[in-house]
DNA sequence: GCGGTTAGTTTCTTCAAGGAACCATCTACG
DNA sequence: CGTAGATGGTTCCTTGAAGAAACTAACCGC
């Protein structure tokens, strides 16, 4: 069977996730924001099927989130870039790696650091509300309906 | 073929997409976090086949990411409910919630609205950094290697 | 003309997703 | 005691996707 799609649902989660959802495309997304950015190269680095990359990158660019540009006219070559779209939806590539340092490092702790470049130091992501400023976590908020609630 | 694992990957990115990476997993968390929280509920909520729903549970509770409680003796029934850590990967959605609403909502709005408990206004969260406060997304880091680098 | 580089495409096999039906356990009721 | 209902799955079957490996295409250098 044909998998389900979940961008006709009237939910924000669910419609991030028809773009980003699939397992390899936030890895593909972390690659391309490291500077991996051609096709053998991405191939090499995760590990995955020359299809399956193929197919992925068709879908992120069509999503608008990657952009595939030429980068050598003679012969025509490819590598792929990140957009507005994508550079934002790498936020949640800092959450992950928030959850993951706290609960998939062990003793070894965490393989990858990441310095702020504000202060210099390094650091994690805080979730915080864009009106107060204070800290605001799944626990700490009510769910309600909105206008776009029938879709 | 059997699908890739990314648990083995010094990456936690990779790891966390190893116990939260499928489809479904995000939208049974979103679920059992607005309190539905059984079987058939979730499977009628979500259009699912009571196959995957049945495995995808199994998997979430053996990741510690829900547990699964009886709620009555007689007959025995089980609900499922967030684990402390499940809780904490429930940030997660509230980033996609962010994204979603911005390039997904169209017209119409954003389908569902989130009310910070702490000032009582309709918000979105934002990343910040943990040690100066300032804004923190994908744009404003460094990436350097840590500790568990090898894996 | 051949080998190398780069970016895919095609073929084949295996396995997972999904739908539908089915099963198990317990209770209430006539 | 038998039947129906509620709830939480399990099993069976079909179709499509993931993955491996080989192949193709376009261009360049020698």
């Amino acid at each position: 069977m044909q998998r389900t799609h979940f961008g006709e649902m009237a939910c924000s989660i669910a419609r991030t996730l028809d773009v980003i959802g699939e397992p390899w495309s936030p890895l593909i997304l972390r690659d391309v924001y490291v500077g991996i950015t051609r096709f053998d190269q991405l191939q090499q680095e995760l590990g995955i099927s020359r299809k399956v990359l193929a197919e992925r990158l068709k879908w992120l660019v069509g999503q608008e989130v990657l952009e595939r540009k030429q980068y050598t006219d003679r012969p025509p070559r490819f590598e792929y870039a990140l957009t507005a779209k994508g550079r934002e939806l790498c936020d949640l590539l800092l959450v992950m790696v928030r959850w993951g340092d706290r609960f998939t490092a062990g003793e070894a702790g965490p393989p990858v650091l990441y310095r702020h470049h504000a202060c210099g130091e390094i650091s994690h992501v805080e979730l915080r509300c864009s009106v107060c400023g204070e800290r605001m976590n799944a626990t700490d908020v009510d769910v309600l309906p909105g206008p776009g609630q029938r879709a």
